[in-house]
DNA sequence: TACCTAATAT
DNA sequence: AATATTAGGT
């Protein structure tokens, strides 16, 4: 892994590669992107040059597969650098590299956690830039197999493509496929079991083939689903929307019933990561390494290995996870219903980010108040009476993509195949595959990049956006935001957070977030927590989540809970909301819930983490010391009981953060070595699923 | 009937 | 492993 074999490897074959790499420059003041072009040439690159992001994107749009990376400034009068990320990462497969003047923690995360492969700061130095490259062969590593070779094959090949696999391309065009099954027993398309049919359509035999959820296809079903709005999403109506032609609702709903697996994944996934990031994100001692590295993918790993158990999933995706965290699923999940929340005031307030922070001042004001409210009464309710607090988080708002949700992104994985069930030896395909179209397709995911991600950038990518979509799906209640986790609410005043803009839409209401209250005690000691803000840095991909405007970051802040009564019964309730507010809400992060994680996590291990670790990254977190959190107990508490129904999540997640952290790591390096590997294991197992890229690190230790 | 979730089959 | 199918409920 690592560095080396990110360069070396396969690549080869590229011969003298970097030389001649196509780059498009983008920067509004021409002095900087006259230096830029200059030193961009002076390493052999082959490069481009515009001064305004819409321009940069017009090109990238007509001449697609003319460049091999894009190279953006971030302060832009006619479109935001991050716009434009969004853009390149949702139309196209390129890496994209941040130049900022500024070194703004949270502009940097934002920049990765929008796809960005890597984040320069002004003035750049040509040793940068000579080392660019990478990125465009780590992409590359990726998707080889798809997009190459299978779509070539598949094309010339047509006929033939002796087993399924072969098509992994998809023709999208064409659709032929499937006819709908059910009463008709004979139809067309091929049956099934014979395999060598050439015919197209053997009919003869009964069964239709199956369907093959391509990319195109998932992403037509994902487009219609966020038509739908998740809630309205049923089967019969997304048939209708798809219109395809072989396809059943049968076929809908058990891809459907998959989907929403999948979501539910990623939001607890999310969850998680959230978590651990809030935990690391503590410092920037920490935090910022990671991200500076490029790390995206560390933190991102980081965090994943820290969902690690049961979810094979992937977490480690690029953008991917957070964006997820927005998904809608979490909320979707549990009913979340609303009840009422309060908000306060302002709606201005509401914009996402700032939300979060009012909604933890105000929670702090209130002692009482409790965190979440609506949530069904699995729990106890709130005991302490609710005041309202206000949750707002923002809303997304559909996507802005261009596309509109449209972007589906499909499972990652799909691959198409042809081919009826059966052997069809031949070719007939008739799958159902739908042509992807290239655009679509890539992977957004810087981030993945950054890492060499092993997924095929199909995969990966267009999951993510799937997934993306998915949460506005979730309709209104896309909060989405990502958050990073700063310590100490102080510094980061949520007003003052500049992140993104606040998405006009937005507001949420606590419906939407679905996040109930219960007992919202955190600590049970006198003590509060209260410093204990954590950051979230976001990591989800912002692209899909922002909406308008992109944002990335915001902020939340949770501060000061006052616990008054014990940990025990309450505490698991406690945790239990926590959870599943994060999961619901995803956007939602208290540093509180952090830091439960946390220490959940040491305390079952019962020896804890090294003292480096916890203060290191536990400390940070202001006075949410693990002494407060009293480790054990509380952990216990929730791992021990299964609390409530939904908390397989909670669970799980718990665990593999025990598991994460029980190898008492002393240092953050070792963890992340320690990370590092796991994914590597772990990458394999996603790969298969919807994809989601792993990053193997490397680099960035 | 349509839908959902799980379980089970292919 | 990905889909389909079935079963049992709403």
């Amino acid at each position: 892994m690592t560095v080396e074999d990110q360069r070396g490897g396969e690549y080869g074959a590229f011969d003298r590669f970097p030389v001649g790499m196509r780059v498009l420059a983008v920067d509004d003041d021409p002095i900087c992107l006259k230096v830029l072009e200059t030193l961009l040439r002076k390493c052999q690159y082959q490069v481009t040059t515009t001064n305004q992001a819409i321009k940069a994107l017009k090109i990238l749009r007509e001449s697609r597969n003319k460049f091999d990376l894009v190279i953006s400034d971030v302060n832009m009068p006619d479109m935001d650098g991050f716009k434009l990320l969004e853009f390149v990462g949702l139309e196209m497969d390129l890496p994209v590299i941040m130049l900022s003047a500024h070194s703004d923690t949270k502009l940097v995360m934002k920049g990765i956690t929008h796809g960005a492969v890597d984040y320069l700061l002004k003035p750049v130095r040509i040793e940068e830039l000579k080392n660019i490259w990478q990125h465009v062969v780590r992409r590359k590593k990726l998707d080889p197999k798809n997009q190459s070779n299978s779509q070539e094959k598949a094309c010339h090949e047509a006929g033939e493509v002796g087993k399924g696999l072969a098509s992994t391309v998809y023709l999208d065009s064409n659709a032929k496929l499937n006819k709908k099954r059910k009463d008709q027993g004979d139809d067309e398309e091929e049956g099934g079991e014979d395999s060598e049919t050439e015919n197209e359509d053997p009919s003869a035999t009964q069964k239709r083939p199956r369907v093959v959820w391509s990319p195109e296809l998932h992403r037509k079903f994902v487009a219609a689903v966020h038509n739908l709005t998740l809630e309205k999403a049923v089967p019969k109506k997304i048939l209708d929307l798809m219109n395809e032609e072989g396809l059943t609702r049968e076929n809908v709903a058990s891809h459907l019933q998959k989907y929403r697996l999948y979501l539910k994944r990623i939001s607890t996934e999310a969850t998680q990561q959230a978590s651990m990031i809030a935990a690391l994100g503590g410092k920037d001692s920490a935090y910022m390494r990671m991200g500076t590295l490029d790390g995206f993918g560390d933190l991102q790993a980081l965090t994943g290995s820290g969902r690690l158990s049961n979810t094979p999933l992937s977490t480690y995706t690029h953008g991917g996870m957070l964006s997820r965290l927005n998904s809608p699923a979490g909320l979707t999940l549990r009913g979340i219903s609303s009840t009422g929340l309060i908000q306060p005031g302002n709606p201005q307030n509401f914009k996402s980010f700032n939300t979060l922070g009012k909604f933890q001042r105000s929670v702090s004001a209130n002692q009482s108040t409790s965190l979440f409210q609506g949530i069904p009464a699995s729990l106890e309710l709130n005991k302490f009476q609710q005041t309202k607090s206000t949750t707002y988080i923002g809303e997304f708002s559909a996507l802005n993509n261009p596309t509109g949700f449209a972007v589906p992104a499909s499972f990652p994985d799909m691959r198409v195949t042809v081919g009826n069930s059966g052997t069809a030896s031949n070719s007939s395909s008739t799958s159902l595959i739908l042509q992807p179209n290239p655009q679509q397709t890539h992977c957004r995911g810087a981030l993945g990049s950054q890492s060499s991600v092993r997924v095929t950038p199909l995969h990966s990518e267009s999951f993510d956006r799937g997934i993306s979509g998915s949460s506005n799906f979730l309709d209104h209640n896309r909060c989405n935001e990502s958050w990073q986790v700063a310590v100490q609410s102080s510094k980061f005043p949520s007003t003052a957070l500049p992140m993104s803009e606040p998405s006009n839409r937005g507001q949420m209401h606590s419906n939407d977030l679905g996040i109930s209250s219960t007992t919202t005690q955190i600590g049970n000691k006198p003590n509060d927590i209260s410093s204990a803000s954590a950051f979230l840095a976001p990591l989800a991909d912002s692209r899909n989540v922002q909406g308008q405007d992109g944002l990335i970051g915001h902020f939340v802040q949770t501060t000061n809970y006052r616990v008054s009564q014990g940990w025990d019964g309450q505490t698991k309730n406690y945790n239990h909301n926590l959870n599943q507010n994060f999961s619901a809400s995803s956007s939602l992060v208290s540093s509180n819930s952090t830091m439960e994680y946390i220490n959940q996590g040491l305390g079952q291990q019962g020896t804890v983490c090294s003292e480096n670790f916890n203060r290191s990254i536990l400390d940070q977190l202001n006075g949410c010391t693990s002494s407060v959190y009293g480790t054990s107990e509380i952990e216990k508490s929730v791992i021990g009981t299964k609390i409530g129904s939904s908390e397989d999540y909670f669970l799980s997640q718990a665990k593999a953060q025990d598991a994460f952290i029980q190898k008492n790591y002393e240092s953050l390096d070792d963890i992340m070595t320690a990370m590092m590997k796991q994914e590597q294991n772990e990458t394999i197992l996603m790969d298969g699923e919807f994809g989601f890229d792993t990053y193997p690190l490397g680099s960035c230790i």
